[in-house]
DNA sequence: CGGGATCCTCAGGGATACTG
DNA sequence: CAGTATCCCTGAGGATCCCG
């Protein structure tokens, strides 16, 4: 455990290699985490991920797949029956993960509205603004 | 373009538009997440975070924090001083947002090394295998 | 100090075709 | 079925200059 050092009572700093920034790299694509949430209830084939992942491509699916089989989060084994069969699955370390980001999938269905909300706040009051400038 | 119709039923399926697609894509992006994450604690001055969020360009800053300020997240406070001052800071909504936001940065600190060991093994399985095959 | 406006690049990712 | 291989393009984001 290498402890960051944190300037007491300043907020921490982000410098390019804290941990933080390094699983925020590989998180924060734009299929990562629906992928992880995907696969938090069961394993599940890879065209089956890619009809529910709405609007993947087989592509993007496959080397988001290969990434995060890289990192230790999911598990990918195959069956040798015909055709082939591939199921992709959550480790523990991914499981742990998935955890997180459940928490933020909830929060997103439970404030989804009052972004939304806030959003056409905030371009109405540009709108009154530029309209007053002409 | 592609409407895809939704099959209702058998477990939870990522349309292009549920709340958390819609939530995710504002937020997995390179910066978001962490400049939620340094106004946890405090109000910080622009230029402040320019300097603590390590890499990020004036521009892209601008950006984040407009489109966060837009959907709700952050608050923009102008101070008249002379130079003029601007301050950031979470709303309500947003500090609820950055509790899971912290949760994964926890995690990030907690579980990088099992990360990076998961890739050096990776590696080398395929450079294994590539000798074998080469 | 806190940005806006421009220009430019480079990689994320889409479309399509092919394979074991 | 589960991918690989190419080609191509868009747009996120970096660099630079400017301004109140």
């Amino acid at each position: 455990m290498n402890e960051r050092v944190e300037t007491p009572g300043n907020g921490n700093v982000f410098s390019e290699n804290c941990p933080t920034r390094q699983v925020l790299d590989r998180l924060a694509d734009k299929w990562s985490m629906l992928i992880m949430n995907r696969l938090r209830t069961e394993p599940v084939r890879f065209n089956q991920l890619r009809r529910d992942i709405e609007g993947i491509s087989q592509k993007v699916l496959s080397q988001t797949l290969k990434k995060l089989e890289r990192d230790g989060l999911i598990h990918r084994q195959v069956f040798a029956s015909v055709p082939i069969t591939v199921e992709y699955s959550l480790t523990k370390l991914g499981q742990t993960l998935s955890q997180t980001i459940q928490a933020l999938s909830h929060w997103a269905e439970h404030n989804i509205e009052t972004v939304l909300a806030a959003q056409k706040q905030y371009d109405n009051l540009a709108k009154q603004r530029e309209a007053r400038l002409g």
